[in-house]
DNA sequence: GTGTTATATTATGTATGACATATAATGAAT
DNA sequence: ATTCATTATATGTCATACATAATATAACAC
């Protein structure tokens, strides 16, 4: 009479299913070997092929790790592997005018981390962030590095927040930081000593545990940040007129 | 002399890169049809076994949807496909004492979201709004449906921020609310009414684009939520008290 | 004993052919 | 023109064979 509807679904994708839920429950632990194919396929009663697919799926997914001759691990799964879909996401959908966005997002969340920063820093927090300080103020590479050890600042704030979502919230945006600021650096290279300049500022609030303070500063250094992509934009702009003409 | 380093890489693989790219460079478009098996196979010049596999990776990671008798299509990109990954890590990493680390990051990040929400909303995002707080006075059903809809206006919140990153970074928290939110909710019931109240405050702020008045409400409900979910906590404590005896 | 090398074992990687089954296209009967 | 059976086309699954990387084992030299 009714047909058996769970039937349809296919067999690698329910194998799939099995097994990262096995992962999800921790009953499969990081770094664990997995059964063998073979073993695998005896256990689930499929054949090779089904069974491979299976592991291919969760091993894109981040899930597994496959090695040849070795054997099937539990991967230890990284914070990179989880935020690389979203950073695939944003460079996908959002079209040019995503750079004032990722800026406007920028100042909605990042005064807030610099004040729970401030209430929750660590000495070692705090070294971390002298460290990328110090080495921005000596660097004299080019401006994809630049940019790198700008980001690694604010890295530090999210992380002197004690919390850990909102370092994995802010990440992909972290991420996508270095390709807008190294434009943003050649074009506008004063950039540079404004954000050691304000760096140092935020730092300092955050080291007195000053949290309103600390706020303060990081909404000014952003709304600086921001004018400086406005003024890339400008200059781009001129650029591109040359160009037609 | 020197060995042919790139050939060591699993011909799965890179079939699945090579459509990766050309779906994220948007060679291949949204809803476009993919060539069957036996020409993709053709064209790389690999076996149907290592080419299923390719795919089904992409189909792991939601970039393709493969149908039977059909054929293969490149996949609207989902904001849950892109936000699981994240949602999964957080289940998976953040062991007991994360509903408050939860709490913490909505309270550092919604109250920015509100103000910006009550500078930029349209009277659509108003409507959906008013819908929210409507439907969770009047529902009658368990706590996971009341839950639900409580999230549903803080998305109104986020979506009317205009900014495209906001909601995708919060949709994994969002989403995990469900399940904290109804233990608040059957242990502590008045949970409700305070939402519903403050739902409507914050609501009135924004309909007056007053982004202060928005910022400090939201604040507040969060605040106030935060007390609940410590009630819950003492509540629950008393019950594994109980059971221990 | 110790270190090295050759060999066997074990694991995943790839290829091929066959058949199953869901879906769409075709064509014949009404 | 509609309906229904047939055919064609696509993915799903299985079985088998062999290739290749990593490891374990055994044989050998010193």
């Amino acid at each position: 009479m009714f047909s058996n509807v769970g039937s349809k679904e296919l067999l690698s994708k329910k194998i799939a299913l099995e097994i990262e839920s096995a992962i999800y429950s921790q009953k499969l632990k990081e770094g664990e070997q997995l059964p063998t194919e073979f073993e695998l396929c005896e256990q689930f009663g499929v054949s090779r092929t089904s069974l491979r697919e299976a592991l291919r799926m969760l091993s894109a997914k981040g899930l597994i790790s496959i090695e040849k001759g070795r054997g099937t691990f539990v991967k230890k799964i990284t914070s990179e592997s989880v935020t690389d879909p979203l950073q695939h996401y944003l460079r996908l959908k959002l079209g040019v005018p995503y750079i004032l966005e990722i800026i406007e997002a920028r100042k909605a969340i990042e005064p807030e981390l610099a004040k729970l920063a401030a209430i929750n820093r660590t000495n070692s927090d705090i070294e971390k962030m002298e460290k990328a300080i110090e080495e921005l103020g000596k660097y004299e590479g080019g401006p994809e590095g630049l940019a790198i050890l700008d980001m690694e600042f604010h890295q530090g704030i999210a992380n002197a927040t004690k919390n850990r979502l909102l370092p994995l919230m802010i990440e992909p945006i972290f991420r996508l930081m270095p390709i807008i600021k190294s434009k943003i650096i050649s074009d506008v290279p004063s950039a540079i000593e404004s954000a050691i300049v304000w760096h140092r500022k935020i730092l300092d609030a955050i080291i007195e545990q000053n949290p309103h303070m600390a706020y303060e500063k990081m909404e000014h250094h952003l709304i600086i940040s921001h004018e400086h992509a406005e003024e890339m934009f400008r200059i781009e702009g001129m650029v591109n007129k040359n160009e037609k003409e």
